[in-house]
DNA sequence: GCCAACGTTGGC
DNA sequence: GCCAACGTTGGC
């Protein structure tokens, strides 16, 4: 089973969104390498849920992929604010992957608190801030699982 | 609200 | 294929 990281702004979708629909597509994303990696996830993968541009920035959840790498409709749909002029129904340029809610953080794993652990010096999050979709290596899984394993009654 | 980082676009 | 201009992300 492979790990990854994605991040939402709880503005926009929140872990809490998650939650009560119990599963959402993932759409919107539209950076090729973020794409390329919703590419490479399987059915089962689990994927770490990240609050950005909020008070706290950090991990708050988990979720499944349930549904692997499929056109986004949203990019040929005109109305979409994710509409991509060079994408049309016949040549989607993105993809989207289906999450399926499995547990809420006890605690926020804030950015501030990562940032402060030498072992999470080189994690994708801290050294490529912009990235949307990444992969989480066994050293940060390492160190990330027992805290996200501390979850909230529901 | 500011601004650094950085991905994308388009002219040449 | 280079690179300047531009737009967006996201922490602070």
């Amino acid at each position: 089973m492979n790990v990854w990281l994605m991040k939402s702004e709880p503005d926009e979708f929140s872990i809490q969104d998650l939650y009560r629909k119990g599963r959402e597509n993932w759409d919107g994303v539209r950076n090729f390498q973020a794409r390329n990696y919703m590419r490479e996830m399987a059915l089962g993968d689990l994927v770490l849920f990240y609050h950005s541009s909020c008070k706290t920035p950090g991990i708050v959840g988990t979720a499944t992929v349930s549904k692997t790498a499929h056109p986004d409709p949203s990019c040929y749909n005109p109305e979409s604010p994710y509409y991509d002029a060079k994408s049309s129904a016949n040549k989607p340029r993105w993809d989207q992957v289906e999450l399926t809610f499995e547990s809420m953080c006890q605690d926020t794993i804030s950015l501030r608190y990562l940032k402060s652990l030498p072992t999470m010096a080189d994690f994708e999050l801290i050294t490529r801030s912009r990235l949307s979709v990444m992969p989480v290596k066994p050293p940060y899984w390492q160190v990330l699982e027992p805290l996200v394993r501390q979850t909230r009654d529901l």
